[in-house]
DNA sequence: AAGTAATCTACTAAGCCGATAGGGTAATAG
DNA sequence: CTATTACCCTATCGGCTTAGTAGATTACTT
Protein backbone atom coordinates (compact mmCIF):
# COMPACT_ATOMS: atom_id res chain seq x y z
CA UNK A 1 0.00 0.00 0.00
CA UNK A 2 1.21 3.56 -0.61
CA UNK A 3 2.37 5.75 2.63
CA UNK A 4 0.37 9.00 2.88
CA UNK A 5 3.39 10.66 2.08
CA UNK A 6 3.04 9.94 -1.66
CA UNK A 7 -1.03 9.78 -1.74
CA UNK A 8 -0.28 13.43 -0.48
CA UNK A 9 2.08 14.42 -2.72
CA UNK A 10 0.47 13.16 -5.63
CA UNK A 11 -3.43 15.11 -4.15
CA UNK A 12 -1.07 18.42 -4.09
CA UNK A 13 0.56 17.85 -7.53
CA UNK A 14 -2.81 17.81 -8.54
CA UNK A 15 -4.30 20.44 -6.73
CA UNK A 16 -1.55 22.88 -8.25
CA UNK A 17 -2.25 21.70 -12.04
CA UNK A 18 -5.48 22.46 -12.08
CA UNK A 19 -4.35 25.95 -10.73
CA UNK A 20 -5.59 28.27 -14.04
CA UNK A 21 -2.25 30.62 -13.88
CA UNK A 22 0.75 29.35 -12.28
CA UNK A 23 0.69 31.50 -9.15
CA UNK A 24 2.38 29.98 -6.12
CA UNK A 25 0.09 28.64 -3.83
CA UNK A 26 0.36 28.36 0.10
CA UNK A 27 1.14 25.54 1.75
CA UNK A 28 -1.65 26.04 4.06
CA UNK A 29 -4.33 26.28 0.97
CA UNK A 30 -3.10 23.16 -0.35
CA UNK A 31 -3.39 21.40 3.23
CA UNK A 32 -6.62 22.79 4.08
CA UNK A 33 -8.45 22.00 0.67
CA UNK A 34 -6.82 18.33 0.46
CA UNK A 35 -7.15 18.04 4.43
CA UNK A 36 -3.79 17.52 5.34
CA UNK A 37 -1.41 18.23 8.45
CA UNK A 38 0.11 21.59 7.68
CA UNK A 39 3.25 20.34 8.51
CA UNK A 40 3.32 17.22 6.76
CA UNK A 41 2.29 18.46 3.73
CA UNK A 42 5.75 21.27 4.24
CA UNK A 43 8.14 18.16 3.92
CA UNK A 44 6.59 16.71 0.98
CA UNK A 45 6.58 20.09 -0.89
CA UNK A 46 10.15 20.44 0.16
CA UNK A 47 11.15 16.81 -0.83
CA UNK A 48 9.23 17.51 -4.30
CA UNK A 49 11.40 21.00 -4.25
CA UNK A 50 14.62 19.85 -4.24
CA UNK A 51 13.14 17.11 -6.74
CA UNK A 52 12.62 19.56 -9.54
CA UNK A 53 9.09 19.63 -9.59
CA UNK A 54 7.92 22.04 -7.76
CA UNK A 55 9.31 25.57 -7.05
CA UNK A 56 8.86 27.81 -4.22
CA UNK A 57 8.65 31.84 -3.71
CA UNK A 58 8.87 33.36 0.07
CA UNK A 59 7.28 36.06 1.21
CA UNK A 60 4.16 37.42 1.07
CA UNK A 61 2.50 36.04 -2.08
CA UNK A 62 4.57 33.22 -2.15
CA UNK A 63 3.94 29.53 -2.41
CA UNK A 64 4.39 26.50 -4.44
CA UNK A 65 3.86 26.36 -8.06
CA UNK A 66 4.79 23.69 -10.82
CA UNK A 67 7.56 24.33 -12.47
CA UNK A 68 7.18 22.26 -15.71
CA UNK A 69 3.92 21.46 -17.79
CA UNK A 70 1.88 18.86 -16.07
CA UNK A 71 1.88 16.99 -19.45
CA UNK A 72 5.72 16.66 -19.23
CA UNK A 73 5.45 15.25 -15.83
CA UNK A 74 5.84 11.35 -15.74
CA UNK A 75 4.18 9.34 -12.84
CA UNK A 76 6.77 6.76 -12.50
CA UNK A 77 8.85 9.69 -11.70
CA UNK A 78 6.76 10.82 -9.15
CA UNK A 79 5.84 7.40 -7.87
CA UNK A 80 10.23 6.61 -7.35
CA UNK A 81 10.53 10.01 -5.57
CA UNK A 82 7.50 9.28 -3.41
CA UNK A 83 7.39 6.48 -2.36
CA UNK A 84 10.82 4.27 -4.11
CA UNK A 85 11.16 1.72 -6.38
CA UNK A 86 8.18 0.60 -8.79
CA UNK A 87 9.40 -3.04 -7.90
CA UNK A 88 7.71 -5.11 -5.71
CA UNK A 89 10.78 -7.08 -4.47
CA UNK A 90 14.45 -5.17 -4.66
CA UNK A 91 15.96 -7.96 -6.91
CA UNK A 92 13.19 -7.18 -9.90
CA UNK A 93 13.97 -3.25 -10.11
CA UNK A 94 15.64 -1.75 -12.52
CA UNK A 95 16.38 1.61 -10.60
CA UNK A 96 16.65 0.15 -7.46
CA UNK A 97 18.63 -3.01 -7.98
CA UNK A 98 19.66 -5.45 -5.01
CA UNK A 99 20.44 -8.89 -4.39
CA UNK A 100 18.35 -10.84 -2.15
CA UNK A 101 20.97 -12.73 0.40
CA UNK A 102 18.52 -15.82 0.35
CA UNK A 103 18.32 -16.39 -3.28
CA UNK A 104 20.81 -18.88 -4.54
CA UNK A 105 19.93 -18.57 -8.42
CA UNK A 106 17.79 -15.58 -9.61
CA UNK A 107 17.10 -17.24 -12.40
CA UNK A 108 14.47 -20.09 -11.26
CA UNK A 109 13.19 -17.34 -8.49
CA UNK A 110 9.61 -17.94 -8.63
CA UNK A 111 8.73 -14.92 -6.94
CA UNK A 112 11.34 -12.70 -8.73
CA UNK A 113 9.57 -14.02 -11.82
CA UNK A 114 6.09 -13.55 -11.00
CA UNK A 115 7.08 -9.76 -9.74
CA UNK A 116 8.98 -8.95 -12.33
CA UNK A 117 5.91 -9.31 -14.81
CA UNK A 118 3.79 -7.01 -11.92
CA UNK A 119 6.73 -4.53 -12.32
CA UNK A 120 6.25 -4.35 -15.99
CA UNK A 121 3.01 -4.09 -15.83
CA UNK A 122 2.81 -1.05 -13.12
CA UNK A 123 5.37 0.77 -15.22
CA UNK A 124 3.35 0.95 -17.95
CA UNK A 125 0.92 2.47 -16.70
CA UNK A 126 2.90 4.89 -14.08
CA UNK A 127 4.76 5.43 -17.44
CA UNK A 128 1.65 6.21 -19.70
CA UNK A 129 0.25 8.31 -17.06
CA UNK A 130 1.25 12.02 -16.90
CA UNK A 131 0.22 14.63 -14.21
CA UNK A 132 -1.85 15.86 -16.98
CA UNK A 133 -3.44 12.75 -17.74
CA UNK A 134 -5.06 12.37 -13.90
CA UNK A 135 -5.38 15.70 -12.86
CA UNK A 136 -8.12 16.31 -15.76
CA UNK B 1 7.48 -3.43 -1.51
CA UNK B 2 6.59 -7.03 -0.77
CA UNK B 3 7.33 -8.09 2.79
CA UNK B 4 9.29 -11.07 3.60
CA UNK B 5 6.58 -12.80 4.85
CA UNK B 6 5.09 -12.58 1.30
CA UNK B 7 8.72 -13.45 -0.14
CA UNK B 8 9.05 -16.13 2.10
CA UNK B 9 5.52 -17.82 1.34
CA UNK B 10 5.79 -17.48 -2.43
CA UNK B 11 9.21 -19.38 -2.37
CA UNK B 12 7.98 -22.11 0.41
CA UNK B 13 4.84 -22.28 -1.74
CA UNK B 14 7.40 -22.97 -4.54
CA UNK B 15 9.59 -25.19 -2.68
CA UNK B 16 6.38 -27.36 -2.12
CA UNK B 17 5.03 -27.26 -5.39
CA UNK B 18 8.35 -28.53 -7.27
CA UNK B 19 8.73 -32.03 -4.86
CA UNK B 20 8.05 -35.09 -6.43
CA UNK B 21 5.52 -36.99 -4.61
CA UNK B 22 2.99 -34.97 -2.23
CA UNK B 23 4.82 -36.40 0.94
CA UNK B 24 5.06 -33.96 3.85
CA UNK B 25 7.86 -31.65 4.38
CA UNK B 26 9.41 -30.06 7.38
CA UNK B 27 9.50 -26.88 8.36
CA UNK B 28 13.62 -26.81 8.64
CA UNK B 29 14.15 -28.55 5.70
CA UNK B 30 11.98 -25.42 4.01
CA UNK B 31 13.82 -22.97 6.26
CA UNK B 32 17.33 -24.17 4.91
CA UNK B 33 17.12 -24.49 1.64
CA UNK B 34 15.40 -21.17 0.81
CA UNK B 35 17.61 -19.62 3.39
CA UNK B 36 14.69 -18.68 5.91
CA UNK B 37 14.51 -18.07 9.71
CA UNK B 38 13.21 -21.47 10.70
CA UNK B 39 10.41 -19.52 13.35
CA UNK B 40 9.53 -16.72 10.94
CA UNK B 41 8.68 -19.20 8.20
CA UNK B 42 6.84 -21.63 11.37
CA UNK B 43 4.08 -18.83 11.40
CA UNK B 44 3.84 -18.38 7.47
CA UNK B 45 3.27 -21.70 6.82
CA UNK B 46 0.55 -21.78 9.59
CA UNK B 47 -0.89 -18.66 8.07
CA UNK B 48 -1.17 -20.68 4.97
CA UNK B 49 -2.71 -23.70 6.40
CA UNK B 50 -5.28 -22.25 8.07
CA UNK B 51 -5.95 -20.47 4.68
CA UNK B 52 -6.59 -23.53 3.35
CA UNK B 53 -3.20 -23.48 1.16
CA UNK B 54 -1.49 -26.68 3.01
CA UNK B 55 -2.34 -29.64 5.02
CA UNK B 56 -0.30 -30.44 8.09
CA UNK B 57 1.22 -33.25 9.90
CA UNK B 58 2.17 -33.71 12.97
CA UNK B 59 5.06 -36.43 14.87
CA UNK B 60 7.73 -38.15 12.97
CA UNK B 61 7.92 -38.13 9.21
CA UNK B 62 5.24 -34.87 9.64
CA UNK B 63 5.18 -31.50 7.99
CA UNK B 64 3.76 -29.23 5.23
CA UNK B 65 2.50 -30.01 2.26
CA UNK B 66 -0.41 -29.01 -0.66
CA UNK B 67 -3.57 -29.66 -0.08
CA UNK B 68 -4.61 -28.41 -3.88
CA UNK B 69 -3.08 -28.73 -7.32
CA UNK B 70 -0.57 -26.37 -8.18
CA UNK B 71 -2.45 -25.39 -11.23
CA UNK B 72 -5.68 -24.37 -8.93
CA UNK B 73 -3.66 -22.18 -6.40
CA UNK B 74 -4.08 -18.24 -7.51
CA UNK B 75 -1.29 -16.11 -6.87
CA UNK B 76 -4.26 -13.13 -6.32
CA UNK B 77 -5.44 -15.18 -3.90
CA UNK B 78 -2.11 -15.93 -1.98
CA UNK B 79 -1.14 -12.50 -2.58
CA UNK B 80 -4.62 -11.25 -0.69
CA UNK B 81 -3.13 -13.81 2.78
CA UNK B 82 0.27 -13.14 2.59
CA UNK B 83 0.31 -9.27 2.08
CA UNK B 84 -3.25 -8.03 1.90
CA UNK B 85 -5.06 -5.66 -0.35
CA UNK B 86 -3.63 -6.00 -4.09
CA UNK B 87 -4.66 -1.83 -4.05
CA UNK B 88 -2.43 0.89 -3.31
CA UNK B 89 -5.08 2.55 -1.79
CA UNK B 90 -7.52 1.20 0.28
CA UNK B 91 -10.00 3.86 -1.91
CA UNK B 92 -9.21 1.71 -5.06
CA UNK B 93 -9.46 -1.82 -3.65
CA UNK B 94 -11.82 -4.49 -4.39
CA UNK B 95 -11.95 -6.85 -0.95
CA UNK B 96 -10.49 -4.74 1.20
CA UNK B 97 -12.49 -1.31 0.34
CA UNK B 98 -12.29 1.61 3.11
CA UNK B 99 -13.25 5.05 2.63
CA UNK B 100 -10.40 8.05 2.77
CA UNK B 101 -10.96 10.72 5.25
CA UNK B 102 -9.23 13.23 3.52
CA UNK B 103 -11.06 12.80 0.11
CA UNK B 104 -14.20 15.07 -0.54
CA UNK B 105 -15.14 13.16 -3.92
CA UNK B 106 -13.72 10.14 -4.73
CA UNK B 107 -14.86 10.59 -8.45
CA UNK B 108 -12.60 13.39 -9.01
CA UNK B 109 -9.36 11.98 -6.67
CA UNK B 110 -6.82 11.85 -9.57
CA UNK B 111 -4.60 9.58 -6.53
CA UNK B 112 -7.49 6.80 -6.59
CA UNK B 113 -8.01 6.71 -10.31
CA UNK B 114 -4.28 6.74 -11.23
CA UNK B 115 -3.84 3.61 -8.62
CA UNK B 116 -7.50 1.98 -9.60
CA UNK B 117 -5.62 1.47 -13.21
CA UNK B 118 -2.51 0.11 -11.36
CA UNK B 119 -4.43 -2.37 -9.26
CA UNK B 120 -6.09 -3.68 -12.70
CA UNK B 121 -3.23 -4.42 -14.49
CA UNK B 122 -1.45 -6.42 -11.09
CA UNK B 123 -4.72 -8.16 -10.41
CA UNK B 124 -4.85 -9.32 -14.66
CA UNK B 125 -0.95 -10.53 -13.73
CA UNK B 126 -1.99 -12.31 -10.35
CA UNK B 127 -4.98 -14.01 -11.33
CA UNK B 128 -3.27 -15.15 -14.46
CA UNK B 129 -0.45 -17.05 -12.89
CA UNK B 130 -1.30 -20.02 -10.54
CA UNK B 131 1.46 -21.17 -8.61
CA UNK B 132 2.21 -24.04 -11.27
CA UNK B 133 2.89 -21.35 -13.73
CA UNK B 134 5.78 -19.56 -11.73
CA UNK B 135 6.90 -22.28 -10.06
CA UNK B 136 8.17 -24.46 -13.42
C1' DA C 1 14.62 50.19 7.50
C1' DA C 2 10.93 47.78 9.67
C1' DG C 3 7.37 44.60 9.59
C1' DT C 4 5.22 40.69 7.87
C1' DA C 5 4.35 36.62 5.24
C1' DA C 6 5.88 32.80 3.85
C1' DT C 7 9.34 28.91 3.17
C1' DC C 8 13.18 26.28 5.16
C1' DT C 9 15.65 23.49 8.74
C1' DA C 10 16.24 20.75 12.76
C1' DC C 11 14.91 18.20 16.61
C1' DT C 12 11.75 15.19 18.96
C1' DA C 13 8.36 11.47 19.66
C1' DA C 14 4.42 8.41 19.75
C1' DG C 15 2.77 4.53 17.51
C1' DC C 16 2.77 0.88 14.52
C1' DC C 17 4.67 -3.02 12.10
C1' DG C 18 8.12 -6.28 10.30
C1' DA C 19 11.11 -9.70 11.60
C1' DT C 20 12.88 -12.72 14.81
C1' DA C 21 13.81 -15.46 19.21
C1' DG C 22 12.39 -18.44 23.21
C1' DG C 23 9.86 -21.65 25.48
C1' DG C 24 6.21 -24.55 26.28
C1' DT C 25 2.09 -27.65 24.48
C1' DA C 26 -0.14 -31.11 21.59
C1' DA C 27 -0.28 -34.71 18.42
C1' DT C 28 1.75 -38.59 16.03
C1' DA C 29 4.81 -42.55 14.80
C1' DG C 30 7.60 -46.28 16.22
C1' DC D 1 7.06 -44.33 26.48
C1' DT D 2 9.97 -41.54 23.75
C1' DA D 3 11.37 -38.98 19.99
C1' DT D 4 9.82 -35.99 16.60
C1' DT D 5 7.40 -32.55 14.72
C1' DA D 6 3.82 -29.02 14.24
C1' DC D 7 1.35 -25.55 17.11
C1' DC D 8 0.82 -21.55 20.09
C1' DC D 9 1.99 -17.53 23.10
C1' DT D 10 4.90 -13.89 24.45
C1' DA D 11 8.40 -10.53 24.05
C1' DT D 12 11.84 -7.82 21.86
C1' DC D 13 14.31 -4.90 18.80
C1' DG D 14 14.69 -1.68 15.22
C1' DG D 15 13.00 1.13 11.76
C1' DC D 16 9.53 3.63 9.38
C1' DT D 17 5.53 6.66 9.24
C1' DT D 18 3.31 10.52 10.61
C1' DA D 19 3.35 13.85 12.56
C1' DG D 20 4.33 18.21 16.38
C1' DT D 21 7.33 22.14 18.06
C1' DA D 22 10.63 25.87 17.68
C1' DG D 23 13.11 28.73 15.37
C1' DA D 24 15.93 30.59 11.20
C1' DT D 25 15.81 32.46 6.71
C1' DT D 26 14.23 34.83 2.77
C1' DA D 27 11.58 38.15 0.27
C1' DC D 28 8.05 41.33 -0.38
C1' DT D 29 5.53 45.65 1.17
C1' DT D 30 5.16 49.96 3.11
Amino acid sequence: MLSKKTKYGIKALTFLARQKDNTPVQIAEIAKNEHISIKFLESILLLLRNSGFLGAKKGKGGGYYLIKDPKDISMAKVYRILEGPIALLPCASHNFYEKCDDCDDESTCAARRLMAEVRDNTLKVLESNSLADIAF
